[in-house]
Formats: C-alpha cells, sequence, structure tokens
DNA sequence: CGGATCGTTGACAGGTATCAATGCTGGTGG
DNA sequence: CCACCAGCATTGATACCTGTCAACGATCCG
C-alpha cells in the first residue's frame, strides 16, 4: 500500500450550526456563544479514496471531524510492516493527539471517498477556556477511541483466522445503518487482523462460497446468523 | 486466572499535597485552593499480588492512581477467554472511563503488591468545574492511554511469538527504571501477546538457555542488543 | 511428606506464512 | 470498440510455526 497525497480540494468553510450531523460532532453540546468564539475557519475537505488526510511528520495544527466515509489509521513498522489500529466513521474524531501537543501517531488515509471537517486546534484551545462542554466531548471522544482500542485487541487479534474475520465482517455491518457495507480490500483486511492478505482473501473467498457472505466489488452483506455460530467457537 | 477479591486492609486518608509522587499523578497541576475543594477522602489502598482492584459489575464511583506496583487490565470473552489488554504503572490512572460515567471496561487485577490512591468520581466532577488545569492532565492520560493501545496493537500482536515476547521483554525492561524487572508468569505473557501459555514458556526458556534473558523467580534483567536484533527480522 | 501450582518439555496435528501462478476487472489509449 | 495493462483477488503447494494434549519437574506451603 503506498499513500499518495491529498488530491481533492478545498470547499470552503461551512456554518457548523447548519450542519446536518451537527448532534453527532465535537461541538454538539456547544451554545451560540460558543460558536461566536470561533475566530479560524472550519473547511470542510473531500478526500478521494486513498488519499492520506495526514500523517506523523505533518505539523499538528488541525484535528479533524469525519461527515461520511471512512478513515484508516495507520502505525507503520520501522521495518516497513504495518498494522490499521483503528477505523474512523461519521462523527469520529481523527488527530485528537494535537490537542495534547503531540504529533500524529499515524497515518490517516480515506478508505472510500470521505468529507471531513478540518478544526484548528487553536480553536479548540480558545474555546477550552470558555465552555466545559467541550471538554466532556472530548472526554467522551477519547473514551471512545479507549474502549473500541480494548475490542481491536480482543477480537481481532485472537482466535485464528476465520474467526477474526468473522468478527470483522460482523463489525463492519453493524457499522452501517445500511444492510449493504463497505468491504475493504484484501490487503487492509490482513493489516486490520495481523493476518496475511492470502489468508485475508482466502477466508473472505470461502465465506462466499458457503453463502455467509455475499458481495459483488466493494460492496457486501452477510449472513449474521451463521457468523455469529462461527465465533462461538 | 482466578480473580480473588480485595483482602487488604484500608489505610485511611493521606494528604496529597505530600505525597512523594505528586508531580506524576492527576492531580499534579492542581492549586492550594484547588485541593481545598476536595471534600470526600481520598484512601489509601494496598493491594497483595492478584487481588481485584474493580471489575465490570463494581460501582463506578472511583478513579483509582498508581503510586507503587503494577495493575492488568483484564479483558474477559464470553466464552472464558480472555486477553491482559494494558499494563497500568506508577502515575498511571485506572478507571477513568468511570469519570464519564461509564462502566468499568475491564478487571483490574495487581500483578504484585500494589499501592493505590482512591479518588472518588464526586470530587474531580467537582474540581473540573472550577480548575481547567484537571481536563489537561485527564485529556493527557487518555491520550496516553490511547497511544499505548496503539503500540500493543502493532507490537504485541504481530510478528511470530519469539519477536513478540522479546518487545515484551524490551516493553518491561525499559518501564523500569532499574536494572531488574518483574518477569509475568507465563500464562500472563501468553494473555499479553495473544499466544499460548506454552509457547510463551518455550520462548522465555529458550531465551534463558542463549543468555539473552536471566531470572531467578519474578526477577529479570535482559540482554537488550539481542533483543533488538531478533525484533527487527 | 503430600498436594497444589506453576514452569518446562515432547509429540503431533492443524493452521498459517510463504512463494508462485493464474484469474479477474476497470481504465487507458489506439 | 477492442486490446492491453496494472492492480487486485484467488488458488495451489509446501514448509514452518503454533496450538493442543500430555507428561514431568520445580517450588512452596501446610
Amino acid at each position: 500500500m503506498k499513500p499518495t497525497s491529498i488530491k481533492s480540494a478545498w470547499k470552503g468553510s461551512l456554518k457548523c450550526q447548519l450542519c446536518p450531523i451537527k448532534d453527532k460532532v465535537l461541538f454538539a453540546d456547544l451554545t451560540e456563544d460558543d460558536f461566536q468564539q470561533l475566530h479560524l475557519p472550519i473547511n470542510e475537505i473531500e478526500l478521494a479514496a486513498g488519499s492520506v488526510l495526514y500523517q506523523p511528520t505533518d505539523d499538528n495544527n488541525y484535528i479533524y471531524t469525519l461527515r461520511s466515509g471512512s478513515i484508516k489509521l495507520v502505525h507503520y513498522l520501522t521495518n516497513g510492516n504495518y498494522r490499521i489500529t483503528r477505523i474512523l466513521r461519521q462523527g469520529d474524531l481523527a488527530g485528537i493527539e494535537a490537542l495534547n501537543g503531540s504529533a500524529y501517531f499515524q497515518h490517516a488515509i480515506s478508505m472510500q471517498n470521505t468529507s471531513i471537517c478540518q478544526i484548528p486546534v487553536k480553536n479548540i484551545e480558545h474555546l477550552n477556556l470558555k465552555s466545559s462542554n467541550l471538554y466532556k466531548q472530548l472526554m467522551d471522544r477519547w473514551q471512545k477511541a479507549q474502549s473500541e482500542a480494548d475490542i481491536w485487541l480482543t477480537d481481532f487479534t485472537m482466535g485464528n483466522s476465520k474467526q477474526r474475520v468473522a468478527k470483522l465482517l460482523i463489525y463492519l455491518a453493524e457499522q452501517e445503518s445500511e444492510q449493504a457495507f463497505f468491504l475493504p480490500p484484501r490487503e487492509d483486511i490482513g493489516a486490520l487482523l495481523a493476518i496475511t492478505t492470502e489468508t485475508a482473501s482466502r477466508m473472505i473467498a470461502e465465506f462466499r462460497r458457503d453463502k455467509t457472505l455475499n458481495y459483488s466489488g466493494n460492496t457486501a452483506s452477510i449472513n449474521l446468523k451463521k457468523l455469529n455460530i462461527m465465533i462461538m467457537k
């Protein structure tokens, strides 16, 4: 996998108060007054699939909220190996570590066409002094990130590869409100589950053959009952 | 592994201002005034090795700061399997999720004799309204927890079992200021690395034979150079 | 001196990585 | 419109690694 740089163009600023997913994002609890305190513009970014949103060497001046699509956080090892350590979706925050002055921990790369709000850290710092509502939201985000990390450690890294793929498929399916969900390329599935691309492919193909999984292209749906039985063993 | 309940006795409250590790803990940035706001007592707890500090079914009324020793966070699966998802040490916070009103995510179990401060959540909530210094500390804790989770996902769950054990040994050694460090029982090593107890034992024994690792009982020291070569491959 | 617990080691079967070859598909340019 | 190519997915063969089951050793403690 070779990260490419951001291809897409700025779409200009957008009033947060009119945001259709306002109640799901970081600024959910802010008051009218709080919004008046936002001096720096919040830009909306459109990313094509496979674009790099940020990477550890970038200046850590922004945090990001996902409006739609999905972002993978990729942790590269010094020997060239890598793992995907998290998938972010609508309402999730990316790059919160910038708030603490840290460099970004990982590479953030879009998995599909993705729409994002770019929030200057200075805005947040300014608000922090005023609004304890924001703190609460931030704490909730950290907590969510942490609790997901624990799930990944337990669900996605133990058991044999068939069980791991089964758990991943269930996870991917339940994140979507739709029946259908986005099936990542096999290389990504491998990087998610700490298995090889080939093993990931074998398991996916096997699930397709026995009708546990249906897909064409990126779009998939599952037989949840069969998968649940699988992960019990 | 069978968790047992807390055996130890309360030691009574302790003035935080006199705490010898005050600058490493949650209350590091608090002012004299802030301390006056602490109405509920902060108790010091001594845990024998293997004691359960908290578990998901407990009331989430406290968060905990480690003064000395170590705590493992254990995530049990419905089928009886389990994983250790984090090791906490001096200055670390346990049970932060209680601040967001969540039930404790995991079982927290002492690995050695361990000394802990028990902080009522109500104290924190009260302080939150007054002190933005505390928020900053809390954010730092979340961030640290998250960044460690990523390391665990990448270091401790990929590569073959020899490399994983090597990485764990390096991790354990660099957490201690001393030359010697605490070598967990083989079952714990397995639960940390998602390998079986037997495999963990084999690798540890092998490292001992080729002098990469020295230990007697719980106390161990490593040949860092040899281990670093090992994890490169 | 048992007995319990933990660590070590062996044998073997099954699972997974590795290396390699072959399909499949969408996009590009003639 | 079609041929071709590049990238991804699939499949096969094989060696290696790890889980599993089992036995034995070491240590501690009553």
